[in-house]
DNA sequence: AATGAATGAGGCTTCATTCAT
DNA sequence: TATGAATGAAGCCTCATTCAT
């Protein structure tokens, strides 16, 4: 029952954290507010977790896990082309319904990164992740995958993604994410076409029916 | 005169404050460290820089004209396709060649969102640079380029830039990420000639020579 | 158990307080002055008292406690004039004897006024504690003494106390002090003859005995 | 010329202290608050006056000079009772019509205290001031006034005036601040009534016509 | 003579963490 | 086991003052 408790309370923190960090940022989530989000006293949060180091570590695992769900949710048990796409489609509706874990994922790269150590782990899983449902499939034609096309894939997607959270993370305009994201699904659409075979997309073209603030369109990264 | 060392001091501190930021994040780019930095008392910076924000919103401005310059510089002056991938891959080379820029940018986005105000402005002038030269252009085939067209390139250009800038930032593997920019710009090809008429790219499909550690491919944000 | 340290801790902290501004203004009162003072480390100081504003309320706070005991003290539950004529003595005494409260009051004034919020709520309790003793009472001669009256005394036996207050924070000599004293309660003993009727007042009109510095009786502020 | 624009400067430099300490305080009146209020550079404001402190002296000095001229323009060439009672009437109606300035002596006796020495020079002409007026006079009957009277006369005044200030420097309200000084004035009648000889005082008993807030005639000082 | 530039010292506050119960 | 209390280190910022022109 104790362990119980302890279960649940770790598990809260790491949620208030996730949602500390999505609002106000790493630098903003201090073990005081988070604890606060979680409604525990602070001692509690150095109860739980050691150090902040191993809260975020833990906030870091509880993200890929669910980066991990989602991926195999969104495994359609297709031909390669349709199961990219779907994996792709996936994570940007994740991005868009969990807004927060999208800001959370970005602020904690960058953190993850000066820690290093305990991330390494994690990358090579994440990969799996991808290789494994990928490496299940063929193209359409029904041709194996080699294992170089797969890897351009994942990159692929990958970058795709990251692009769409970035912009989605900036503005919060969910008319233009969601045209934004058939347009991403449509630029992984006509790679593969041009470089695992001729079939055509089984998604029409984007089509941009409502006329979105198109100036949202672009990511403000590209500042001038 | 003395204005003219002040504002050398203000650029030093800017350019610190880059290079500071790159190496321990926003939330590690704490006055000191970028006033040592820049070898200058810590009252300076306060007498430079109202305050951290000010500073961090010159540093902004920075990064933002570096980048309009970039993009100016990547101008080719030809038809759309050439002049978008000019611009993609003179973008990523930048990225290669300033690591830290790329590393400060995105720090300094999720920073910049939490501020909010200023960067507004900012949005639009970036909008309006990578317009500017776009609108300037036709395709091949001489036919002009629609304005929401144009958007659309300028969405594919970000989100492709984006995702290779979090690649490039976590792994710091310089031949993975050779191999990632012509895949990138490969991906961008593929989506005009879908979508820009039947000109094929000018520049060669993408062959990997040299065989990177395919590892680091994929980026780590896609953990499980 | 815990929480009784820290209610010392709170009292230390308010009389460490007191002593500082005291001794070094309210300006010259910084945190870590009174954090030396009370033995305490600086944190400690602020995790008792959010801010040293608070810090300040509390000293406030304290320093009016003190005042309507000494008030409460000196009720000599008589008539009108023996009873105000307490009053204003027993403050005087009270100031002679605690020169640190004084000059504490002092400084807090200005204070006090440019915060503004917290000192109205105080006031009204001020007013009342005084107000509750003098209705208790009847002339010498057994009239009930009007309302209007009441607030005329407290006015006269704040400014005489006031004044006092001023000279003696300024000055430090006790033995014109002490003639002061005898000579400001001559002052209200004149006023009530004047206005309550004809009692002539229980105290022997001031004989000067020592010869004190005379010039310490005028207040400096009296500069030219 | 240029010795004029100084002492222009320093004169303008005195009076912005003099309201910037009224509204900030001693503690809140930097020197660059001052310089800012005074439309003077910074380094100009040390050009003018060594330090802080010195500045602060001027103010003193400055303000010592008005008091002394005010209470010359009040000196009404009468017996002794009519002298001493226009004294203080024209200071209690200068501190009315100035508020700034009761502030701010308020505000820099606690300074003049702890800095000292340049102070005591000051008092004795403060105290001159008055003792040369009063020294002129007679009773209305025609006698002399004893020297130790007239140190009595002085300190009355002086802790009257003091209280009124007091008060009218923390509530702001000048309609209750009219009556105060009738009444303030009616108990230097009083006192000296009872200590000068029969005369009654050529003023009319205080009469309260309008019913102003009587709460404010309470000073905060007596809070409980 | 004037004044922008620069700075050491110190202001208040908050952090992550440990202590003591 | 849990948690109020406590704290050293460091955060950002502002001060009065001096320097250099």
């Amino acid at each position: 029952m104790a362990r119980i408790r302890a279960a649940e309370r770790r598990a809260e923190l790491v949620a208030a954290a996730v949602r500390v960090i999505a609002a106000h940022g790493v630098d903003g989530a201090t073990t005081r507010r988070i604890a606060e989000e979680a409604s525990a006293p602070l001692a509690t949060l150095h109860y739980c977790f050691a150090t902040k180091e191993v809260l975020f570590a833990a906030v870091f695992e509880y993200l890929a896990g669910e980066y991990r769900d989602v991926l195999n949710r969104s495994d359609v048990h297709s031909d390669v082309q349709n199961t990219a796409r779907g994996l792709l489609r996936g994570v940007l509706e994740w991005y868009l319904e969990n807004p927060d874990f999208g800001a959370t994922i970005l602020e904690l790269i960058s953190w993850g990164q000066r820690e290093g150590e305990q991330a390494e782990v994690v990358y090579a899983s994440a990969f799996a992740t991808m290789r494994t449902i990928l490496e299940g499939t063929t193209t359409a034609a029904g041709r194996p995958v080699s294992s170089d096309m797969i890897d351009q894939l994942i990159y692929v997607v990958s970058a795709l993604s990251d692009g769409f959270a970035l912009n989605w993370l900036v503005f919060t305009d969910i008319a233009a994410a969601r045209v934004q994201m058939e347009l991403t699904v449509g630029v992984l659409d006509a790679w593969m076409a041009a470089n695992l075979g001729g079939a055509a997309p089984s998604t029409q073209p984007v089509e941009i029916t409502t006329e979105p603030d198109m100036r949202s369109l672009v990511s403000w990264v590209h500042v001038d």
